[in-house]
DNA sequence: TCTCACACCTTTGAAGTGG
DNA sequence: CCACTTCAAAGGTGTGAGA
């Protein structure tokens, strides 16, 4: 075996790469995903909760990898493989598991009318080939959070179902099966790790993600690992690394997730705890040309950068008008935005804020009590130190009072949600010390808040298709709610803030992900709605083969590890449990065959538990009806059925899942025989191997 | 249905200026 | 040194022709 030496793993950067990550038992979690007996890990003697990592130069990775993969798929020892693998596999740091704190976290999305004016007329987002950012940007604002601890904030967009989509007299209707997806990268806010007091002082965006349509694109690895890459481009936010952008396919619809994981490393994020948002209004369908001209005036209308297309401006706007869009009438959202005129001083880096600063397209409730620390009148995502902007800040107006709906859009899995109305910090006041991490980008003066009152609870999983078989395992956590994280190298994107981490691991986290792109379960201790969805995306390809890595950063994750948490029980009975109810999964020649698919559907009605908590972490307020409504005049006939599709399947089942194993910081000292019975389900979960499961998951829809 | 060049626009950061 | 202005470059938009 001739492998040449490179790239080698830069000495402090604590890169740890573990293909089978060895949480507390490396060899279970390989054999369970895999569905084999346990491989042997000779040089992985770990403590309980040590992380293992595969140290190797990146131009090794990928013929070990393979390697280890390969032995594992056929359940030979890795001992016997003899080579530099077993000698790269050596304990590289443990990670003490995140201490227990309280928090509660809840997600707001911000300009949530303007997401649901897009909704409801069959929100289209253009994909380019050089990739495009999402618009309206994906902005949140998050509350309950534990101040002191803290949290890394993920963003991912899955296949929000199995189809491909046509605009067929102005609507969009379903056009056939799904193409493959592309296993989807993960977006990690370049400010993660920042501590909860920071995430929740300001609106957490995502705006700089881009979508393109083209599978070749690398540049998700690239950033970080070119030689190229200048450490200078960290020093703004704006200009870091930016990540790969997201490949999606043409003409098939999206849900963008968002993630809350409380961990204050970027290496304990695969064992970490994680909390998944949905908001359904922000569906969309991928296009590379806007066919819907209600849309395309939307944003035409909302988006700064096409200031010089709006009918006002001395663009083409006029010219496209007369030939496409004469008989456009004002959108409502048109009206709910600021004028020409208002917008040019505001969002600078956030074109949304444009609209969303008047607070013309607020439709909130209630003002909420503004922190101490108040939030500046403008809101730049991700600022520009530059005086020019500092200027043009100074010189704008005051934004109207922003007056935030005092709803929850999420719920905690704890089942401490108390249903008590969120306080979420009022946007506009003065402009305080932004923390470092946050940069200076202040609060978008108006958010529109909604009522989150519903709660995904274990009802949901059935929706996920949860064998009942395993719903009553102590280790199948409804919360992981059965629809794993998809942690995937190459699902992780970045904007920079570890970039570092990833020096050397380019070439190795590429390769790998290159080569061997798949499903890789996170389990979710709170899953989201679309947990299930989430699978569509990643999980196209098998399951063992997912080695994720962060993609842009270099950060390379243990897709195991993805999928064990902590305990890696809870990750892998989800993961496993996720890849059958995974719509995309079941285009997988290698699943589909076992695993029926199960349809996602982003509006699971919340299910609470008998002591009144929520296992779920994401609730959408009203947003069953708010989006089975938008789904019947936008779609046609979505296969992805309304919100409420699900709901007599989440009914019927739920009686099959436990609430007694639900906990977000799983105890590093679980017990070992307990361990031990939950792999041998898991294995049999994952293997297909079980003809009960099967059973069940034929009946689900 | 997709790609591309294009015009128009915002954003960004550096350079310059003045207090 | 700071605040501010100016400028050019980079980059984000939708358009519309062509493939």
């Amino acid at each position: 075996m001739n492998i040449p030496m490179r790239d080698p793993v830069i000495p402090g950067t604590s890169m740890a790469y573990h293909p089978f990550l060895p949480h507390r038992a490396p060899d279970f979690a390989m054999s369970a995903v895999l569905g084999h007996q346990p491989p042997f890990f000779p040089a992985l003697a770990l403590p309980p909760n040590g992380a293992a990592a595969l140290s190797l130069p990146g131009a090794l990775a990928k013929p070990i990898m393979d390697q280890l993969v390969g032995a594992a798929e056929t359940g030979i020892p890795f001992s016997s493989l003899g080579h530099q693998a077993a000698a790269h596999l050596r304990p590289l740091k443990t990670l003490e598991p995140e201490e227990e704190v309280e928090d509660d976290p809840k997600v707001h999305l911000e300009a949530k009318e303007l997401w649901e004016q897009f909704h409801k007329r069959g929100t289209e987002m253009v994909i380019t080939k050089s990739g495009r950012r999402m618009f309206p940007p994906f902005k949140v604002r998050c509350t309950g959070l534990d101040k002191k601890a803290k949290y890394i904030l993920l963003m991912d967009i899955v296949a929000a179902d199995d189809c491909r989509y046509k605009f067929h007299n102005s609507r969009w209707m379903v056009a056939g099966k799904a193409d493959p997806e592309m296993p989807k990268r993960m977006y990690i806010h370049p400010d993660s790790p920042a501590t909860g007091e920071q995430w929740m002082s300001k609106v957490v965006t995502f705006h700089k993600l881009k979508l393109t349509n083209n599978i070749s694109d690398k540049h998700g690895f690239v950033s970080a690992f070119s030689p190229f890459f200048s450490p200078s481009s960290l020093r703004c936010p704006c200009r870091r690394g930016s990540p790969g952008p997201t490949i999606l396919n043409s003409m098939h619809k999206y849900q963008p997730r968002f993630h809350i994981v409380r961990a204050n490393d970027i290496l304990k994020l695969p064992y970490s705890t994680f909390r998944t948002y949905v908001f359904p209004e922000t569906e969309f369908i991928a296009v590379t040309a806007y066919q819907n001209d209600k849309i395309t005036q939307l944003k035409i209308d909302n988006n700064p950068f096409a200031k010089g297309f709006r009918d006002t401006g001395n663009g083409r706007r006029e010219k496209r008008l007369g030939t496409r869009c004469s008989g456009s009438q004002p959108l409502c959202v048109a009206d709910l935005c600021p004028s020409e005129g208002d917008s040019d001083a505001d969002s600078k880096d956030d074109p949304l804020l444009e609209a969303s600063e008047s607070g013309k397209i607020s439709t909130t409730t209630a003002p909420t009590p503004a922190p101490a620390r108040g939030s500046p009148p403008k809101s730049h995502f991700f600022p520009s130190d530059s005086a020019a902007s500092r200027s043009r800040e100074r010189t704008e107006k005051a934004p109207p009072d922003s007056r935030h709906s005092p709803a929850t859009i999420s719920s905690s899995t704890r089942g401490g949600l108390s249903g008590e109305e969120l306080k979420s910090p009022l946007r506009d006041g003065p402009k305080g010390d932004e923390p470092r991490l946050l940069g200076k980008e202040p609060f978008a003066p108006l958010t529109v808040q909604t009522d989150s009152t519903a709660h995904l609870s274990q009802g949901h999983l059935q929706n996920l298709g949860f064998p009942p078989g395993l719903a009553g395992q102590q280790f199948f956590n409804p919360l992981g709610n059965g629809h794993p994280l998809l942690l995937h190298p190459g699902q992780f994107a970045m904007g920079g803030a570890f970039s570092g981490m990833a020096a050397g691991m380019g070439p190795l986290l590429a390769t790998v992900s290159g080569a061997s792109a798949g499903v890789s379960g996170l389990d979710n201790t709170v899953m989201a709605t679309a947990a299930a969805q989430g699978l569509s995306g990643a999980s196209a390809l098998p399951f063992h083969l997912q080695q994720h890595v962060l993609a842009s950063q270099g950060l390379a994750m243990s897709p195991f590890g993805s999928l064990f948490p902590y305990p890696y029980t809870y990750m892998a009975a989800a993961a496993a449990a996720s890849s059958a109810a995974s719509s995309s999964v079941h285009r997988h020649p290698f699943l589909n065959a076992v695993r029926p698919r199960l349809r996602y559907s982003p509006y699971p009605l919340p299910v609470p538990l008998p002591d009144g908590s929520s296992l779920l972490t994401t609730a959408l307020p009203g947003l069953a009806s708010a989006s089975g409504e938008a789904k019947a005049a936008g779609l046609a006939s979505s296969p992805g059925a309304g919100p409420l599709d699900s709901a007599s399947d989440l009914t019927s089942r739920s009686s099959t899942l436990s609430s007694g194993s639900v906990s977000l910081s799983p105890k590093l000292g679980a017990d070992k025989e307990a361990a031990t019975s939950e792999l041998q389900n898991i294995q049999r979960l994952v293997s297909g191997l079980d003809p009960k499961q099967d059973r069940s998951r034929s009946g689900s829809p």
